[in-house]
DNA sequence: CGAAGGTTGGACCGCGCGTTCCATTCTTGC
DNA sequence: GCAAGAATGGAACGCGCGGTCCAACCTTCG
């Protein structure tokens, strides 16, 4: 008997009431007692559930948070098989970001628990399947003759990472989302094969 | 007397060894020890010459930092007149980030300051002077006939600032420019209106 | 029902680190 | 050369916060 329902239950409010915190206004660098207040257990419980401690907990947050990056993006970014598919997609994204504001939950946490190895993991993980959806997508129309089949799949999925990595982080410094706006719909265009005034 | 010759070399001496230290393999979040130590000097002469305390300390060095980014682009960033002169550019930036590996001194900072209205003053600045070195760039290859009149300048130097941000934050957490390199490639056949497989 | 063990609450500890303070030594201007 | 004030060193403080510990509950199962 190692966990029983009700500490299960525990456990998850723990994960997702720090998760909430961190769409609060003021996350900042979340401690111990931020979580505990808002979540409504006690230092005890949270040792309980999370032998190692804070970065422990902070990286269960973390993942958690991962899943829902690409979830947010869920359905377009799995069936980018034609162009209104690609801007659909691409709108997602932005919505996403900038309904989160200048808060972005994954990135403060990153923050905060610097560069151990499971944050590497975490960040890591993300960004290989996220690449993986986009290269897919990439892939999928090229084979369907909507892009051009001598483009290579995976220079342009990374690209985009990057493109949406700093145009979030322009969001985040800035409050302006046409940062995030203008280099995906500069890709796009890329992927078209044509620049953006020939539209 | 507010500030003798010595004085003020002390002061610099302060910011330059922190700056350097931020260059150092492990800087992670820096105490005013680990100031004091890399600086020979004491606590006292840290808060004689900062008031601030550590922010302004910080802060000081960030504004350093600053300097030091667009300085490091020069001379190409200044006279983006030529397909080659942006060529050497983008190499230029490549390398200094290469350089610095998964230490970028002036994002370390930031993380550390938090979001303090003076850390949004240097950011903000930064990011202005150098939307607007590649804007200028970009209006310059407009007026010789280099580039399509129609394009907008603003949204491709966005473009420019978002795409670096989001590579120079890839090669930070994986280690790996290619990111970069593929982002700053497309954007700058983005400019010649044609796509990377036709060159 | 009663023991075993999971669950909960909160008092307590220790330490890292920013900050303060003051005594001592050097500089400068008259 | 002598005050006034700057520069320097370092001891001491305080507190925020991660982590420990244990006593008191609740749940399960023989």
């Amino acid at each position: 008997m190692a966990l029983t329902a009700k500490g299960r239950a525990t456990r998850q409010r723990i994960i997702e009431g720090a998760s909430a915190h961190m769409r609060t206004d003021a996350p900042g660098t979340v401690t111990l007692d931020d979580i505990r207040a808002s979540t409504g257990t006690s230092k005890g419980q949270l040792f309980h559930y999370f032998p190692g401690g804070k970065e422990e907990i902070l990286l269960a947050v973390a993942r958690h948070e991962a899943e829902r990056v690409i979830a947010d993006q869920r359905p377009h970014i799995d069936a980018l098989n034609s162009w209104t598919a690609w801007t659909r997609w691409r709108d997602a994204v932005v919505a996403r970001y900038r309904a989160h504001g200048a808060h972005c939950p994954l990135g403060n946490l990153m923050n905060q628990v610097g560069s151990t190895p499971g944050a590497a993991e975490v960040t890591g993980s993300l960004l290989d399947r996220w690449q993986l959806l986009i290269r897919q997508g990439v892939t999928t129309m090229q084979s369907e003759g909507l892009i051009d089949s001598g483009l290579d799949a995976d220079r342009a999925a990374a690209a985009f990472i990057a493109g949406i990595q700093g145009g979030v982080q322009m969001l985040r410094s800035t409050g302006d989302s046409t940062y995030l706006e203008v280099v995906l719909d500069i890709l796009i265009d890329h992927l078209r094969g044509r620049s953006v005034q020939e539209r």
